[in-house]
DNA sequence: TGAGGCATGGGCAACGTTGCCCGTTCTGTG
DNA sequence: CACAGAACGGGCAACGTTGCCCATGCCTCA
């Protein structure tokens, strides 16, 4: 097979000229459109099979759809993230949109910047962001400029919609649920604090705020001890290593998410311990291999399916002309594994 | 604040007029052109940064060029693409081309084709394939529209250039490492087939093959047993209760992927079967999770950031003028863990 | 002093699509 | 049979950017 040169893509006017009608006419097809009588649609719908026609983006852009949806998200590698996208895109099957996704980077704020400027830049009709970690005021500005839909801070606005998960009542469930298994220290792996925003409107702030409280409303308050690293596999293995260092240790630690909680379990592993006779370890999210019989790790699941496939709904509605703001919040559910256990005595 | 309807966007035009100049001049700064003096550049520069221009994406399009690189990715669930990820990232900083990643639903032909086309349809300056599943002509099809790479897949091509790990050599690695250890009855795990292209073009067909191979030429053809589920934690838990109902059982297990070996690994120890003294269990990737201590899972290395930037590196060239085609093959390393041992005894 | 070249800046058309508007033909009703 | 109104199809401009080309003015060199 040859290498061809790239021919000139087909465009409507290719389409208009094989049909015998007018570019408007085909226009007025391609978006059912009034004014085109069904023979003239059958006509021109089989123009654009024959010729294999598909609208460009570009052009279609500059005239104000572009039918694409930009997802902002921090980092490919958290697997909750996974399911969010997985919520997403269900909603959005079967629709003209197409999600492009962005990587943000996580934990840097210029990176989040730039990704956020890609997407604005392309035209894209709407954008969701996952967990942006941008202060307020610039996710409002964005805002003003297109749709907008925040998953997992709690912010109230007037200008775009929070989908987020009950983080508050989530800690809660697993805070108590040590508590209840007498445990008394409990150790607490919080991230590294990036944004300039109001305080507790990410997740990260809301667990570690809500850990301090139902510590101390149980009179525990000389049991708190947070940690603050990144929320990776080593970021919880370290923290937990620190933790562990600690006269005395705590019995238990609530990781905060997932990801560091098996960082977590490693590093009581290597440091001779068991789970959770020695030390119990809980985190948050519920991914598929908190579910691993091996890991068995007690967990908080929050249905990311659902907030993707709300998220992505909201977001089609604004695009259709909503502008009063809405808020949809998940109800956390605790998933007791076998990760954690009484706490030991003495 | 209040919601203050979104202001045209700043133009080209508007900097112009702003900066006293034509419209053209301004288009000389931003592209760098020839024809442009360091006053009125100065004057442009500023006048830019005082409005806050940027240029629009759909509009440059219209002209050829968007910066733009798409990234199909099957699923963004499987962790060692954002190894791949990453190394694309890095190789992007700092050029002007932003990636924009879209899923092609992993197993799912026509969503991945219906992405393909969406990267088209949204003229992306080039596209970085992650082991698609779609077969090799409409590939080259669309490398004949745009400069494409194809990342995971082991064809030639004289159209399109190919990054691929050589899963030759990382199955002769760590299927030989299990012989070495004793064991003869050794399962894998393999996925559906959706490709209709040559075989042995998909990793996983490449790894399914050399297994064989590797079996036969050490006279183990009898013990060749291969379940085929799909490479996630499901997947691989369902394909290990098979090939450990086996009558005999199989002592070791070469899962194919680490998503399927982390399914297997539970499976065993639902068994009430012990890893590695019982089964041995091997997965592929070498991910972070592998790494953990409570996990310990034997793997081959293959450097994903190396091939992400490679794969980047080779796209830009492409976009750049290039049209000899390349191949670039990472060579894999095995990294022996606990997750593997001595075959049992009897 | 004149010719040629270079540096600099701007005019213009084109990319593909769609919304607005206008003209023509058809349909139904008095 | 006349007329209003609907149905239908097409012309045109505009979206924002850039590549090509041309005009101007200055400098250099023979």
């Amino acid at each position: 097979m040859a290498v061809r040169e790239p021919r000139r893509r087909v465009t409507i006017a290719d389409v208009a000229r094989h049909a015998q009608v007018s570019t408007t006419a085909v226009s007025k097809v391609l978006r059912n459109a009034y004014g085109a009588s069904p023979a003239m649609r059958d006509r021109v719908k089989a123009a654009i099979e024959e010729l294999g026609y598909r609208p460009q983006a570009a052009a279609r852009a500059m005239r104000g759809r572009t039918f694409t949806i930009g997802v902002l998200i921090p980092h490919v590698r958290n697997p909750f993230f996974a399911d969010l996208l997985d919520g997403i895109g269900e909603q959005l099957g079967g629709t003209d949109y197409q999600a492009i996704l962005v990587q943000g980077g996580g934990t840097d704020l210029g990176a989040e910047a730039r990704a956020i400027e890609a997407l604005v830049d392309r035209q894209v009709d709407g954008i969701l962001m996952i967990a942006p970690i941008t202060p307020k005021a610039r996710l409002e500005e964005v805002a003003r400029w297109m749709p907008t839909i925040v998953i997992g801070r709690h912010e109230r606005s007037t200008i775009y919609d929070a989908v987020f998960d009950d983080d508050d009542a989530g800690t809660e469930l697993v805070v108590r649920h040590l508590i209840e298994l007498g445990h008394r220290r409990i150790g607490h792996i919080s991230q590294r604090n990036f944004g300039r925003g109001r305080p507790a409107a990410l997740p990260h702030l809301t667990r570690a705020e809500t850990y301090r409280r139902v510590m101390r409303e149980h009179g525990l308050g000389d049991g708190i001890d947070v940690v603050t690293t990144t929320w990776t596999e080593e970021g919880g293995h370290a923290g937990t290593v620190e933790l562990l260092s600690r006269s005395p240790r705590p019995t238990a630690v609530f990781a905060g998410a997932d990801q560091p909680a098996f960082g977590a379990l490693s590093a009581v592993h290597e440091a001779g311990l068991r789970v959770p006779q020695d030390v119990s370890i809980a985190g948050y999210d519920d991914t598929r291999m908190a579910a691993m019989a091996n890991i068995s790790l007690t967990s908080v699941d929050q249905d990311g399916a659902l907030m993707g496939r709300t998220a992505a709904r909201l977001l089609l509605e604004r695009v259709e002309g909503r502008t009063a703001a809405m808020r949809f919040s998940v109800t956390p559910v605790l998933v007791a594994r076998r990760s954690t256990g009484p706490a030991p005595t003495g």
